[in-house]
DNA sequence: TTCCTTGCAAAACTTTTGCATTAAA
DNA sequence: TTTAATGCAAAAGTTTTGCAAGGAA
């Protein structure tokens, strides 16, 4: 379980980022959306609960995971599509791709600048691309 | 909860096709297979267990998900990366893509062909890539 | 026999819900 | 004062495990 420090953000200024969505901007809602907006990452809800404990806060499960679907319901993280039985939150809302280390468990960033299509499919008659989302395998390369 | 006939495949085919696999093929196996293969589609755990109860064989839970793992382990089906909570396999396991509509829940396939790149991101070192897993999510257009 | 597979029930996990309490507008 | 958010425990849902029984080599 990796766990780490709450970084300290401005405290006003993601309250706004909050309430300009429409997500009122408690003090449990800043504590979970400042850890994962701190920096590009992915996290579950059990690390996000781990971490939150760690610095000595009390909050409860079902919170974090109101919370998280609450953030994820007004776009402010994204709910990463994985293998894994677990949702995962990724705090990046641009429109990127990503890198995963199954054996790992390693999730990174691709910025969508990286990629471009020659060919893509159409959308089955009746519907409309609504987004794309890609996850590059990796393997490590074992060293000789 | 959507369910359907177990079509009829050649058994001593697919017990080859296990077989080959090193997956030594039982009775179980063998329904399950012949459930899932027959058609490329995407089952979760709970459809599977519903269509066999329902064609009046007894199998238990356990075994329909170790046979699921095992058949993928194996590479006879491939587990699908969703946001859902549940498990889905995918009968194909040729290269190819998925189209995704959220809402109604419904998943088919994009043959690899129809998709290529003009620019792709490059491995991180010590890395190299194993595969792409790339969903196109769909959004019914509302029809005026 | 010996080894592997199956079924059943229980356990383990993740996520959600109900409800009384607390905090915020 | 009125509404919304939180914590806790219990519930719900999915998947795995332990173990005795059954089947194949």
């Amino acid at each position: 379980m990796t766990t780490q420090i709450i970084p300290s953000i401005d405290r006003a200024q993601l309250a706004e980022h909050l309430a300009a969505r429409g997500v009122r901007p408690t003090a449990q809602r800043l504590k979970i959306a400042a850890l994962l907006l701190a920096v590009p990452q992915h996290l579950t809800a059990e690390q996000i609960i781990a971490t939150l404990k760690q610095s000595g806060m009390r909050v409860s499960k079902a919170t974090v995971y109101n919370t998280l679907n609450l953030l994820a319901a007004h776009g402010l993280v994204r709910q990463v599509a994985s293998s894994d039985e677990r949702a995962l939150f990724d705090s990046n809302t641009h429109p990127h791709f990503h890198f995963h280390d199954v054996a790992g468990g390693i999730w990174s960033d691709v910025d969508a600048s990286q990629v471009s299509f020659s060919s893509f499919p159409a959308a089955p008659p009746g519907y409309e691309v609504a987004g794309v989302d890609m996850t590059i395998r990796l393997r490590r390369i074992p060293n000789k």
